[in-house]
DNA sequence: GGCACCGGGCTCTGCCATAGGT
DNA sequence: ACCTATGGCAGAGCCCGGTGCC
């Protein structure tokens, strides 16, 4: 009784700064109630607290997947599950939406209502809406409850607020990639200097400049690991063997995005487009024109860019045309063999015409389509 | 009006490993 | 011994329209 009484008061100690304002009466006797028996040996190793269970359950919580992700919680004598789901459902959220995330993310129940409170305020400085905040912790429970720091929290907007990042860019960060602000502010500042680095490397002049612009570009960069950013660089350097100046202007570019793919995924895409343009009878420098023309062919999976450069061709388009306009990639297989068939029905040439008509939006495209039609109709 | 160029919008979590604390 | 906090990983595109030049 002596430890456990003990660890409840730890526990207002640490995670709470303060004790707890609503300290329920349900809550204390369930924490006294639920000491282990002396007698019972594998009670003692790790009893589940029998009234945090039937709580749970009322809330329509996946206790299976409680137990699966994160059994200890199960486990521990004061949680403040009620209180939880009484300050989500305040903000907007439904019971279901609640449960969900006690479900995911297990440990945001030992969250106390203060820290609660002030977590989403931090958030509401960037966020405007509780229904945005909502909708984020619907989407991803683990961002907004797995770290304890509020104080974190505070710094790293700060901190990325300090970068020259507008508003609206930190607004994409956090409804994006809300994890950036539940990295520890030595890590974002981390991947921010290995950019501002990079930029030097790479002979640019302006190296915070450089760093704000590929967070704005990308904003899932500062939850991926500068180990893996550094890898792909120095891959894009050696096998299309892009030149400092090269890459430095695909980095602040298009080109930003393949920086979060995972290095053998890259590896394999580039080795799979090289050999694909070889064989079709491209050279090097046409690999390297394409990277970088169009930089996210590399982000396309290696088999879906051969089946699109396929049907490219048994469209009639050859391979000079895709690389002089190698955006027609972007679009989709489906949309792509669709707008095939319908110009081919009117006989277009594509030889005349060239391909940009592939690179149209749909509306664009109907429109154009329309005409066609009509001029063959007359 | 037609075209090329360009950049932006949407979107991205859920799991595992491990250091460190108690 | 157990739990928490945090870092890291795999996963794998498509579409639209503004602008400016002709």
């Amino acid at each position: 009784m002596a430890s456990r009484l003990k660890a409840f008061i730890s526990l207002h100690r640490s995670t709470l700064q303060q004790p707890f304002k609503c300290i329920t009466v349900q809550s204390l006797l369930r924490f006294y109630s639920v000491t282990p028996s002396k007698n019972d040996p594998k009670a003692s190793k790790n009893p589940e607290n029998e009234s945090l269970l039937e709580n749970l359950d009322l809330l329509g919580v996946d206790v299976k997947m409680v137990r699966r992700r994160q059994p200890g919680v199960l486990c521990r004598g004061f949680t403040n599950e009620q209180g939880l789901a009484q300050f989500l459902q305040s903000k907007g959220a439904s019971r279901q939406t609640v449960a969900s995330i006690i479900s995911r993310y297990p440990r945001a129940i030992t969250r106390s209502p203060d820290h609660l409170k002030q977590r989403w305020q931090l958030w509401k400085n960037i966020l405007q809406t509780d229904t945005e905040i909502v909708g984020i912790l619907e989407r991803s429970p683990e961002s907004f409850f797995r770290s304890s720091n509020n104080g974190n929290l505070e710094k790293n907007i700060a901190y990325l607020s300090s970068l020259g990042l507008s508003n609206k860019d930190l607004n994409r960060l956090i409804g994006t990639a809300p994890r950036t602000f539940s990295n520890s502010l030595e890590l974002n500042k981390q991947m921010v200097q290995f950019l501002e680095d990079v930029c030097v490397e790479l002979g640019g002049t302006d190296p915070k400049e450089f760093a704000k612009m590929i967070i704005s570009r990308n904003h899932y960069i500062l939850i991926r690991s500068t180990k893996r950013v550094r890898a792909n660089i120095d891959y894009m350097r050696t096998t299309p063997k892009l030149s400092d100046a090269e890459l430095l202007a695909l980095l602040q570019g298009p080109g930003v995005k393949i920086l979060d793919l995972s290095n053998e995924y890259l590896k394999n895409n580039i080795t799979c487009l090289q050999g694909r343009l070889l064989a079709l009878g491209c050279c090097q420098e046409d690999v390297k024109n394409l990277i970088i023309g169009y930089p996210m062919a590399l982000y396309i999976r290696a088999t879906t860019l051969s089946t699109k450069l396929d049907c490219f061709i048994k469209g009639g388009i050859t391979m000079k045309q895709i690389l002089e306009k190698p955006k027609v990639l972007d679009y989709g297989m489906e949309n792509l063999t669709a707008r095939l068939e319908e110009l081919c029905g009117v006989s277009y040439d594509f030889k005349t015409n060239g391909i940009g008509i592939l690179d149209l939006s749909r509306k664009r495209f109907v429109a154009k389509m329309g005409k066609l039609v009509n001029s063959t109709d007359e």
